[in-house]
DNA sequence: GCCGTCACGTTATTACATTACAAATCTGGC
DNA sequence: GCCAGATTTGTAATGTAATAACGTGACGGC
């Protein structure tokens, strides 16, 4: 169980926005949002980022340079998560595979490796687009 | 069965550089290692990386924002692949297991999702830096 | 009161990647 | 051979993402 403190007041703007926008967003995206809420600086963006994803209310998307908010709060906080991302729609969809969980897992096991961050993600066409775009 | 035409001359520069390194690169330090040899533009790297990716010679490390090249040649090539990377010391070792490649492709049927790309990195530390650093 | 810690703010800079366009080079048809 | 179109290559400029370096102010323990 990990203990989620008070947000700060910068870290409750940046979560709000990403819990809004139910979309990836870039951290530049979320300091354009928030210029009229006195953020001025990318680095204030970047810190209170870096706690969001700290306390597990956050994904960072490694293949997209971008932030989206979790949608298992706490669930599954801090377990390793992976993202379908549709290229057309741009629909991020969240989830958790025992399989893969467990492929990564014994994989680290055996040769020893210790991790700390796991990133998963596909990019693909989702269902609605697979049609559309050949 | 992919088909590997020649390479460019510029690709070939590029492909070398990363054999030669055995290691993540950014594109910006391979243009540096062969300014001598007539790159100059930041373009003319990330050209000739996007072929050999198509190729299936070179994988991106999304979470490094670097490149290293396939060292399984041809053997799985275009095949999902999975990096473990040591915070640490820096190395990189890319793994192919089957119970993570089974559960992302499950997934993706029972979804209808259409992979594209698939990103699997682990990052955390080898087992020869485990110990040393706690 | 003093110190350590932590969040915050600001400026400047570095790192990564792409757009836009011009020049060169390849290719098939005649 | 030589031209027209397509493809690749080079160059400059720009856009986007992330961090370094520095300083300030709030708060709790002692």
């Amino acid at each position: 169980m990990i203990i989620v403190p008070a947000l700060t007041a910068n870290q409750q703007l940046v979560f709000r926005t990403l819990e809004k926008a139910q979309a990836p967003l870039s951290a530049y995206a979320i300091l354009e949002q928030l210029q009229g809420d006195g953020l001025r600086a990318p680095l204030q963006v970047y810190r209170a980022l870096d706690k969001l994803i700290d306390f597990g209310l956050v994904h960072r998307l490694e293949s997209l340079n971008a932030f989206i908010a979790c949608d298992h709060q706490g669930d599954h906080a801090r377990h390793p998560v992976a993202f379908a991302i549709c290229e057309a729609c741009g629909l991020v969809e969240e989830f958790v595979d025992p399989s893969v969980e467990k492929g990564l897992s014994s994989w680290s096991k055996e040769r020893a490796f210790r991790p700390k961050r796991v990133t998963v993600e596909l990019r693909g066409l989702c269902e609605s687009c697979t049609g559309e775009a050949q």
